[in-house]
DNA sequence: GATGATGTTGACAATCATTATCATTAAGAA
DNA sequence: TTCTTAATGATAATGATTGTCAACATCATC
C-alpha cells in the first residue's frame, strides 16, 4: 500500500509554498537548498503521483519541460498564467464547459475533455516592466 | 534570404497531405518512405520555420513529443483533437475569445493569450471500438 | 548561362529532461 | 520488535531535440 515519508510531504509542501508553475528539478533545487538530501528521482515520481491524483495541475512550458503547481483536488478549473513570471491562480470556465460539450457533439466527438490555459502578463510583472 | 528548396516543400507538402497531429519523426518516417533522403534535422528545422510562421500548429503530446499538424495561416483558431488517433479539426471559438480577455483583465493581467484544445473520440475511432 | 555570396542541408555529436535500474532503507501491519 | 515490501537515491539509460560544421544548392547578379 502507499506509505507516507517525509519526501512526499516535502515536495507537497514545497510544492504548495509556490504560487507559480514550477519544474520537478525547480522543486528539487528548492529542497536540496533547505537542507534535505531528497533525490531529484524521488521529486519526479511525487509530482508524478501528485498529478496522477488530481493533488497538483501540470502542463508543458515551451521549452518542452513539465511544470507543476499545487491546485484544487477534485474541482474541475482552468489557469490565467503570468507569461513572464509563471505565478498563476486557478480560474472557473463554467462558460467554457458547455461550450467544449457541443462543439464536440456537433463534430460527432465522444467522450469530450478540454484544456484551456489563459496566459498574459501579470500585475506586478506589468509593474515591473515599466521601471 | 530565405530560400526555397525540396526539402522544406517536401516536409510542407506531406504535414498537410496528414489531418491528425504528426511528430517530427512521424514525418521524417514518411518522407523517408516516400523516397527522400531528408534528413531528420532538417524536418525538425522546417516544422519549427511553419510553427512560427503560423503555417502550422503544435501541441505537446502527453509524453512531451511536440506535435504539428498545417493550420489555416493568420486565422486565430483552436483544435478539436481525437485522443486516439490525433485527428484533428480547427475550430472556431468566437465566445472564448471575449471571456478570455475579460478573465484576464478582471485579474489585472495585460497582453491576454489563450489556449484551448477539446480533446476526444472521433466518429471513427468511436465506431472501430465497438467492433 | 555562369558566378559567387550565403542560406540550407545532413550526418553526427551534444544536450538535457525524464525514466529505468537496483541495492539499500524504512513505513507500517502483525 | 519483526517482517514484508513500498519507497528512496545514486547513477545509468533513454530519447527527443538542438548544435556543429563541412559540403551543397539557391538565386541575385553578371
Amino acid at each position: 500500500m502507499k506509505r507516507n515519508t517525509w519526501q512526499r510531504e516535502a515536495v507537497t509542501t514545497a510544492l504548495a509554498a509556490q504560487d507559480a508553475f514550477v519544474s520537478a528539478q525547480q522543486l528539487h533545487s528548492v529542497l536540496r537548498a533547505e537542507g534535505t538530501g531528497i533525490g531529484l528521482a524521488t521529486v519526479y515520481r511525487a509530482l508524478a503521483d501528485m498529478a496522477v491524483g488530481g493533488r497538483a495541475d501540470s502542463l508543458q512550458s515551451a521549452e518542452g519541460e513539465a511544470l507543476y503547481r499545487a491546485c484544487t483536488p477534485g474541482e474541475h478549473h482552468h489557469h490565467l498564467i503570468c507569461r513572464s513570471c509563471g505565478q498563476a491562480e486557478e480560474i472557473e470556465a463554467v462558460e467554457i464547459e458547455q461550450w467544449a460539450k457541443s462543439i464536440a457533439a456537433s463534430h460527432g466527438y465522444a467522450k469530450p475533455e478540454h484544456v484551456v490555459y489563459v496566459f498574459g502578463e501579470c500585475p506586478a510583472c506589468t509593474a515591473a516592466a515599466l521601471i
